[in-house]
DNA sequence: GATGAATGAGCTTTCATTCAT
DNA sequence: AATGAATGAAAGCTCATTCAT
């Protein structure tokens, strides 16, 4: 009965709602975290009812692994444009370090939603598959982790486990984005570039 | 009169008190969070009554900064230990990483802690230079920051912004022991060792 | 938000539920004071839940100031009726002294609960120009104030200070109240009479 | 055992602390209530530890009614000095009511300690019964009640209550100093002689 | 379906009092 | 006798959740 997929739907109006608290959800806990947004004030700032969200999700935490969910969808959509098939591992693993990079820097609110959840008991297991083993074709092997595997396998990437390859990935990724969002360093592109070039010089054989 | 330094107590006994919620606080924290560490919880782990909390830290607030201090404390002595003097840019970075990865692998709690903290409005400003520019030795240029600005001026290190080269640190760094500290892997020293290298391969010119 | 006027309440138990908690609020805070008089004790009184209060009054002060609010319009009407425009000073005198005596006299909550605001740190201000200064009449100079000063320029009243004279008036008004509440004495007509001019043969010329 | 009159004190030492405790408990409530003034700020401000308060009075309830009957015996000795003995009752009436105008003035903080002491819950029964009725002469009729009394019968004062009576002193007296204790006035010696005299105005036949 | 007033458990913090030293 | 560290009950206030309208 709860959090149904929009495709439910019967009215226009009812996934509008859905979609607003959705929204500002993840608005509000970006800038002020989870137990800085209570559901009065994500409400309100939806234009809805207190009681409304309740008929959407079946309570606060069901709410927050929506938006995650909806984030994820976005950004995973996000990823599958203009993918380069076909062509290097390295291009295509870079498809996704400047991709993901991009995407966090044009969605600083979903950046901040991210390390919030990620970080908080909600995201601990979720953490590790979703973004790794994602697939953009529908060959199965056009993950992240398919991209690595395959170039560990032909001998251009480093013989480390994958979940390493993957951190090194990940963590120089994450870190250089947060700095970013901080206002620490402005990651233009030719920074986008030389950061997935030293990401690349970390793992390849 | 509130948390001061543990060298004016004359017992043992008033020491271990504060060190006891010192001690709770971290734990409870690295397990469930700041929001989910009410001062009962963790008074109650530490043994003393509601109030005594108050004795030694004037609120809750308090307490948490104080933990990061004598985490960061510990942390740092730790990092001192063996600092290799006069040896390579390299080897001294090395030194960093592995100690740092080590700690962290010795001290999970101290780790999640520190995560929690860093991603919260307490640390937001000190994530950066607190470990980044924390010195060794009274040279001043023993600091992580130092080491990779001298590597690039001596042209062995990419040049990149400073910033940029402790976002490959410490993301590639903080992104492996999470694995770890999840179960995802085990990071035995064969492995620090080649995650130290994929590091300096990233930032080496 | 918090304490709008009633009339924005379509429905009678909505404003019932603010009216309980005044009502309440006063009650107990006449009888024991403002720190005998927890708010869980006043929700209790008013037949509400304990975070009810909030959703009225901002806080506690919030709510005491409301009490004292809604006490001071009521006394304000009180004094307002058959105000006898145009007679001699010494009757409108007597109209407010009188008035006064037989509002407090009538009602001894709120009596009991001026005296408890007047001396806290809420009325300290407040306490002179409140009753002193209230004008009756649209003329402005209706007040007991603008009477006493009235009188002293006509040369019927003693040339003292303002704050004196009135000192006199409140002082033994408050005084006598007080007895008759604690039962010492029954201020009934013909007292209040008397002493009525008593305080007249204290202030004439 | 508690609250032991003095004189058994066997050391001057031990007296001492409890005066200090009395006069920094008088001070601070006078300057703060009864609830801005914990009894750990009364045992600092006295200089004495925290659980010394309770060698000298039972509870807190007890200090207080200690410190009032302290401020009490004070206030009866000042209005013992120069007594009138046998002149008029109107110079002896003027006694009591310009002596407590003096004393009022000259000790402020004992004015609000009582005012917060006779609008509590601890100073309702006492209220009436000492000053109104505390001897100065050893022929008991030495009180101010003995004098309106005697005044009543010899026709000099309006045939009234005696309590209504002192309800003028003590009102009229009482509003006046609290005046000039908010600074709305300057009570000199000139002002206290009139209003003394507008007191005598109200109650003379 | 939508609302938002109402709730009360649970939070952080204070402070009168005790008691081992 | 004197201390002050320790206590825990009780305070004011918040907020996820319910439910009558």
């Amino acid at each position: 009965m709860h959090d149904t997929s929009p495709a439910s739907a019967p009215l226009a109006g009812a996934t509008d709602k859905r979609t607003s608290i959705l929204r500002a959800a993840m608005t509000l806990i970006a800038r002020n975290g989870f137990h800085g947004s209570p559901t009065a004030m994500i409400a309100a700032e939806a234009g809805v009812g207190a009681g409304t969200l309740y008929r959407y999700f079946a309570d606060k935490d069901a709410l927050i692994v929506a938006v995650h969910r909806e984030v994820e969808t976005r950004l995973n959509e996000w990823l599958q444009k203009d993918y380069p098939f076909g062509q290097s591992i390295r291009r295509r693993l870079d498809h996704y370090f400047i991709g993901l990079l991009r995407f966090f820097i044009d969605h600083p609110l979903e950046f901040k939603f991210l390390g919030q959840f990620y970080d908080s008991p909600y995201g601990v297991e979720l953490r590790r598959d979703k973004i790794f083993s994602k697939p953009v074709g529908d060959a199965g092997c056009e993950t992240i982790r398919g991209l690595l595997e395959q170039g560990v396998a032909e001998g251009i990437i480093k013989d480390l486990p994958l979940v390493l390859l993957f951190a090194l990935f990940i963590g120089a990724l994450t870190s250089a984005v947060r700095d970013h969002t901080h206002g620490f360093i402005d990651l233009h592109d030719g920074l986008q570039r030389r950061l997935a070039d030293a990401f690349w010089d970390a793992i390849r054989q």
